[in-house]
DNA sequence: TCGTGGGAAC
């Protein structure tokens, strides 16, 4: 700027500046260049007599640039009333991409069309483009369908249209169009279609497009193969999308947050992690992205110190916390079990929408705080925030925890009366958890006859595991005969049905049970516990003897087991499936896997540090006796999430009151 | 003129 200054006081002492086409140089530096001043070429204009279009398409193409749509359009609309310039088919592309009003928007078409550029390719290309943006697609389409001269643009255009506007099938559709009718496909189509083929979930189309660019020789284009990565993660083809990433001869940010988020969705969360100190040690920096995406591997993980470490990366790096980031937060605080972390967090974010106060409703309710959740529901419609149908099944899950029926059912008849918000199955579920957990077995039984649709797997196993705690085996015998008619290899279904059966003592029902898992060939998932010790997440399955540490864990385990007996421990064998010995029974009680956990947990931390296990399964009534005594006589909190919930065990009590 | 990634649930 400061040699454009020198050279426009010389212009004007020479008079050269009086030449509109040499004006429009300086006018058009100041405006476009990453070095200009835009506001010093709107000064310049001021001095120009007779700007030529090219100069007023330059501050229109600067504004745009610089993202300042609203100065864009303002300036157009002083060119035209002011008659600085008549516009021409340079100025529309860069005007239309700054417009974000429907009505504005049709009406600068007008103006193209009056001014005689309705079948200008470039122009039209942006007009469909427009009104994409501002949300009219099916303007765009017809913009796209009277077009006589199509190039590859306009297909990528519309083509990317659809995508935006979640409707990626169509998309997919005029790329198959295109194929037909023997059109060439850019880069910029692969892109936009293989997007598409990441929301529909179409691996299909996705591999095509990759054989597509395999023999029509594009070369390394490093987004076009991050595309096709996002498109094989989003297909459930996490490896597929490894090998390219591994292949890449570069790799940017965004290729490895989308390596990142694949391996989280695909539930690899130590690959993920592993991924990033990979990354760490390329010195590559992670955003925001890449933080929301550790952020769930830690809440699935349980990884507490991990997650805190993020955040400390977070600030440390000045990464912005926006909306995205501060509920992946609160969810990460919240599932690692850490709920004060997580309601602090949650006060000091500056932005708050309805998936990060559903993320907090839904903390509390996984720590059994039905009363605070239910507090934040309402504060969160205070401040402005409607809740969705996720906040519902949030709050329905809390008062189902908490044991709170009647504002359970208050809230469920809610949410379709104030907020229009129709009851989905997900619902029901919840509320026959709620009822069937409260007791209230025949209540649920009728809430699923009289529901619009049919139950689903969960709706019934919540009423199956409330026939469970309430030995109502009537009830589960209707219940589980409609299960195994709707999922006959699901493995709980047989289990909860036997450990019915048991717990009232009927144990040739509960063998029999037992026998058709063995003859339908039924798997089981493995129980597993993880707990994260300086970092490290360690994973145990029941039974396990594979820790480095094993000795020392069977020791403790061992240990514990005599001191807790001495303390009034009795083995809870009535749970136990199998028909074995009584001592068989107490061995296998005791290799449950949260128990090696908790084991490994008090043998490798300082007394008094809070152990933190994550099941995939839900505890055990024996798992529960046992643990909440190794919290007093150990003097330790421990903190067990299950499947479902938070157990905080302290000083002999958990915090579910037994009444999970 | 057209292009890649992230957050809440039974």
């Amino acid at each position: 700027m400061k040699e454009l200054k020198q050279i426009h006081a010389q212009m004007l002492r020479t008079g050269l500046f009086f030449d509109a086409y040499t004006a429009s140089r300086i006018v058009a530096f100041c405006a476009l260049q990453q070095s200009g001043n835009l506001h010093y070429a709107r000064l310049a204009l001021t001095q120009i007599a007779n700007p030529t279009s090219f100069t007023c398409n330059s501050i229109i193409r600067g504004h745009t640039n610089k993202n300042l749509p609203r100065e864009a359009v303002l300036f157009y609309q002083e060119m035209i009333t002011q008659g600085l310039a008549v516009p021409d088919r340079f100025t529309f592309p860069s005007l239309f991409k700054s417009c974000v009003d429907l009505r504005e928007g049709k009406q600068l078409h007008c103006h193209s069309t009056k001014l005689g550029f309705a079948s200008d390719t470039y122009i039209q290309n942006t007009l469909m483009n427009m009104y994409s943006h501002c949300g009219c697609l099916v303007s765009a389409h017809k913009v796209f369908d009277k077009m006589v001269d199509k190039c590859v643009v306009s297909w990528a255009t519309m083509i990317g249209a659809y995508t935006q506007w979640d409707q990626p099938g169509e998309a997919i559709k005029l790329y198959d169009r295109m194929e037909i009718e023997g059109l060439k496909a850019n880069e910029v189509t692969l892109v936009n279609v293989l997007t598409a083929c990441a929301r529909a979930r179409d691996l299909g189309t996705a591999r095509r497009v990759h054989k597509y660019i395999d023999e029509n020789g594009f070369g390394f284009h490093a987004v076009l193969i991050t595309a096709l990565m996002d498109a094989y993660c989003k297909c459930g083809c996490v490896s597929l999308a490894r090998d390219l990433f591994d292949n890449m001869p570069e790799k940017n940010l965004v290729c490895w947050n989308i390596m990142f988020n694949g391996h989280v969705e695909d539930s690899d969360y130590e690959e993920a992690l592993l991924l990033f100190r990979e990354m760490q040690l390329k010195g590559v920096k992670g955003d925001k992205v890449t933080m929301v995406s550790l952020l769930l591997a830690c809440s699935h993980l349980g990884a507490l110190e991990l997650g805190k470490w993020l955040h400390a990366y977070i600030g440390k790096e000045k990464i912005e916390v926006d909306v995205a980031l501060g509920t992946a937060l609160v969810d990460m605080y919240a599932k690692c079990g850490s709920i004060e972390i997580a309601v602090r967090v949650f006060q000091e974010l500056p932005e708050k929408d309805v998936m990060t106060w559903t993320a907090l409703i839904v903390g509390l309710a996984m720590c059994g705080q039905g009363e605070k959740a239910l507090e934040y529901f309402h504060e969160m419609q205070i401040g402005g925030v409607t809740p969705d149908a996720i906040t519902f099944v949030g709050v329905l899950v809390a008062c189902s925890h908490a044991g709170l029926v009647d504002e359970g059912i208050s809230h469920f008849n809610l949410m379709s009366k104030t907020f229009g918000i129709q009851p989905s199955i997900e619902h029901y579920g919840c509320m026959v958890d709620l009822l069937g957990r409260a007791g209230c077995i025949a209540e649920a039984e009728e809430l699923i006859q009289n529901m619009p649709m049919a139950p689903d797997h969960f709706v019934l196993r919540g009423l199956l595991s409330a026939c469970r705690i309430h030995g109502n085996l009537e009830a589960a015998e209707r219940a589980a005969q409609q299960l195994l008619k709707l999922d006959p290899n699901h493995v709980g279904t047989y289990v909860l049905l036997s450990k019915i059966y048991s717990s009232l003592r009927k144990w040739d029902e509960a063998e029999k049970v037992r026998e058709l898992i063995a003859e339908r060939n039924i798997k089981k998932p493995p129980s597993c516990s993880l707990i994260e010790v300086d970092g490290v997440v360690h994973e145990f399955v029941k039974g396990d003897s594979s820790h480095p540490q094993s000795s020392e864990i069977y020791n403790m385990l061992e240990d514990m087991i005599n001191r807790l007996k001495k303390a009034g421990y009795v083995p809870d064998k009535s749970k136990v499936l199998l028909d074995v010995e009584e001592e068989e029974k107490e061995t296998a009680l005791s290799l449950h896997s949260e128990k090696l956990a908790i084991a490994f947990g008090l043998v490798s931390t300082e007394p008094g540090t809070p152990i933190r296990v994550v099941k995939n399964l839900r505890v055990c009534s024996d798992c529960h006796t046992l643990t909440k005594l190794i919290s007093r006589v150990y003097n330790r909190e421990i903190i067990v999430r299950d499947r479902i919930r938070f157990h905080h065990f302290k000083d002999g009590a958990c915090s579910c009151r037994d009444f999970w």
